[in-house]
DNA sequence: CCAAAAGTGTTGAAGTTACACCCATGC
DNA sequence: GCATGGGTGTAACTTCAACACTTTTGG
């Protein structure tokens, strides 16, 4: 009945993480900085990941890693698929980091990526473990990343524009009350393309999933905007049901 | 400069592969058989897998996977993504098979899944290896599968489902002729439900994808349809780019 | 002549796109 | 009073769902 090493670090299989947070006008990615001697930004930046444990579930180990490297913890985590070409790690200051911290720096490792949206000022990171830093950073600033961790990201970013056509997105993402404005330029920055306002405020509007609560901006030296809130019963049953308005 | 075991089995990665077909009344999928003494048919059959090579990658080791279990090969595999709970490997058959062909069979295995799509009479297969049969069987006959291949094979028709409502399928199923009512049988299979035969015709027509033989089916009771073959220009712009006419 | 599947059009409703001007506020 | 972003409506067009009858063949 006992299998050997349960607990043990697994040498050939990690999770890595992308989290996404916007801060009302443009898309930003967390990631970790290994913060090694005086090297190229590219190389320093990571996303969050590590191995798993043998005893745990690839779910359970992608949020255990995020915790374990930002101390964000309770995050709804998605599937994006595994990577891992055998010369995923082919860059020099990359191996030399795995023998830093791993004990079979050398070993196959395939990668299983999630990812994620939060709300940026919810989860200010705290950067633990081997990450001596962990930051938000715009997405459209990223040129290159660690190991392949830039491929998943694009990976990512696709996953996102493709769930964005079927549920609603923006309840992770935006404080409690927003304006449309703001929910507008959330789309623009995931599908990475303008969208016509009064067309984007009609069809949000049809969603029906979101509330007015008849208060307005402060303080902004413009005409001031309605806030909103999600209504959360349509937003949860949209969300599970898709938007199914498309295709045959 | 040198990996240890590079060309090694790896004992923690295995691929699985859902190969779908069409016979041109329903959806199959292709299924070995184990055949170890009278087990029932849900812990005898199984998805195609097996462990990975250090040295492949995880699409190499589905394409290799695939050949040596099934015989077929030249095969376009789309990733559908990692499965590995720990007590995937419950059943107690699943268990003493392992034994019996694995190495390390306690160890803990994380797969990739990987699906596809063939014209079911190119690819007759034949078992080789630990496969004692390798056959189509219809996809709605399969109530149960070793592991945790029952969940894969879900997902498999789930994604199925959401990629035919992005691009054409059909191109990797049908015959080079065929008729509409084929196409359209196979569009109700995969979505598993009825589609308006007059609006079905008119939707495929204007993706502009068919070009009519002007032959016409022979030797059937019945008034015989027109053949068509996809317009494979067409076809492959509307694959890469999807029908994009859907959501924001 | 019968059974079986092929093929074909219309209508009303809903959704999509494109587009331009006035409004409320802070300074 | 001016700069800034907020907010609104319409018309032309396309797409969608629902629905029933005639045609051609083999037996």
């Amino acid at each position: 009945m006992q299998k050997k090493n349960v607990s043990e670090l697994n040498p050939n299989v990690s999770v890595d993480c992308v989290i996404f947070g916007f801060d009302l006008e443009k898309l930003n990615v967390l990631v970790i900085d290994r913060g090694e001697n005086e090297l190229a930004e590219n190389v320093r930046l990571a996303l969050p990941g590590n191995l798993i444990y043998n005893n745990e579930n690839l779910e359970q180990a992608a949020y255990r890693v995020l915790e374990e490297l930002t101390s964000l913890k309770d995050i709804y985590l998605e599937q994006i698929g595994a990577f891992g070409d055998p010369n995923r790690i082919c860059k020099e200051a990359d191996r030399a980091w795995l023998k830093s911290i791993r004990a079979e720096p050398e070993a196959r490792v395939i990668t299983v990526a999630y990812f994620s949206l939060v709300k940026m000022e919810d989860y200010m990171p705290h950067a633990a473990s081997f990450a001596k830093n962990a930051a938000w950073i715009p997405a459209d600033e990223i040129k290159d990343l660690a190991f392949d961790h830039y491929d998943i990201l694009q990976a990512a970013r696709n996953k996102l524009k493709e769930k964005i056509k079927i549920q609603p997105i923006g309840f992770n993402l935006l404080p409690e009350k927003f304006t449309l404005s703001q929910l507008h330029k959330l789309y623009e920055s995931i599908l990475d393309k303008e969208l016509d306002k009064r067309n984007f405020r009609r069809k949000v509007q049809k969603l029906d999933i979101l509330t007015n609560l008849n208060e307005k901006q402060e303080g902004v030296p413009h005409k001031p905007s309605e806030l909103y809130k999600f209504n959360e019963e349509k937003y949860q049953e949209l969300t599970q049901n898709g938007y199914d308005n498309f295709g045959f």
